[in-house]
DNA sequence: CCTTGACCTTCCAGTAACTGGAAAGTTTAA
DNA sequence: TTAAACTTTCCAGTTACTGGAAGGTCAAGG
């Protein structure tokens, strides 16, 4: 099959497939005489493992990776759980690191009246004036 | 002072005054014959603000809008306050998006043995195997 | 006066992971 | 034969900086 149909049954677009191909993600596709690459089933599974890896947050080296492992028939699972364990906690920091923006947004927030009144304790905090209360 | 100093008192790098002077957040520092930029208590105040602002994780053309707020003494609170809760729908999709990122990949992990065998339900569950447990 | 080191300048490149668009060749169906 | 739909490569833009090169400036010490 030719990009369009390998896109529609991946989920991603053609664009991304040759961009993940310039990534090395994915072997370089035979190309037809005209110059068109070709692809096999194989290759879509291989894409949709990349689709469900980006969609959990894993970044393109990582996924590359993950994709080392699943072809490796002698990989120790620990190795998969390990990578995968990491990602969590990238996660997990970054939840916090937005949790606490929140906490701080919403503490300024809660004090703006929010009405056509210019005062606002949103950018006095900003502006660095502790809030006493 | 010249830029450095008003980099350790803003703390931001001083290569990070001259990008948010190029992308308009501060008005073009006025030079020294020598062609220093030369920067007030006021410069120091508002890259502050910014360094503030970027903190609580507004984008650089949402601290343009703080900042044009912070100046205009005609404001309404209620502007202010819609772009800050805004930001914190942001902020919460986000957190979502990365929680329900966790849940699966730990969904996954946690039914991964994580020892020296191949098999790996992480991996599976990537290549597209339902898990009917 | 000269040197040294810390400072400053501009400009270019790179990061992550694509996405959009231009210009041009190919395939397919009518 | 013509037009639509598809494909190719290449370049630019996105976000918010950061690193580095090449070179000018300033202050202190000798």
């Amino acid at each position: 099959m030719r990009i369009g149909e390998a896109a529609r049954r991946s989920g991603m677009a053609a664009k991304t497939i040759r961009f993940y191909e310039e990534a090395g993600l994915i072997a370089p596709a035979p190309r037809t005489d005209s110059g068109y690459r070709e692809f096999s089933d194989d290759d879509v599974r291989r894409l949709r493992f990349i689709h469900r890896a980006r969609d959990l947050g894993f970044s393109v080296g990582e996924v590359g990776r993950l994709l080392s492992l699943w072809s490796d028939r002698e990989r120790a699972s620990a190795d998969v759980k390990r990578l995968a364990l990491e990602h969590v906690e990238r996660i997990e920091a970054k939840m916090t690191e937005l949790h606490s923006m929140r906490s701080a947004i919403l503490h300024l927030a809660d004090r703006c009246h929010g009405d056509d009144r210019p005062e606002c304790p949103i950018l006095d905090g900003l502006a660095g004036e502790a809030d006493a209360g």
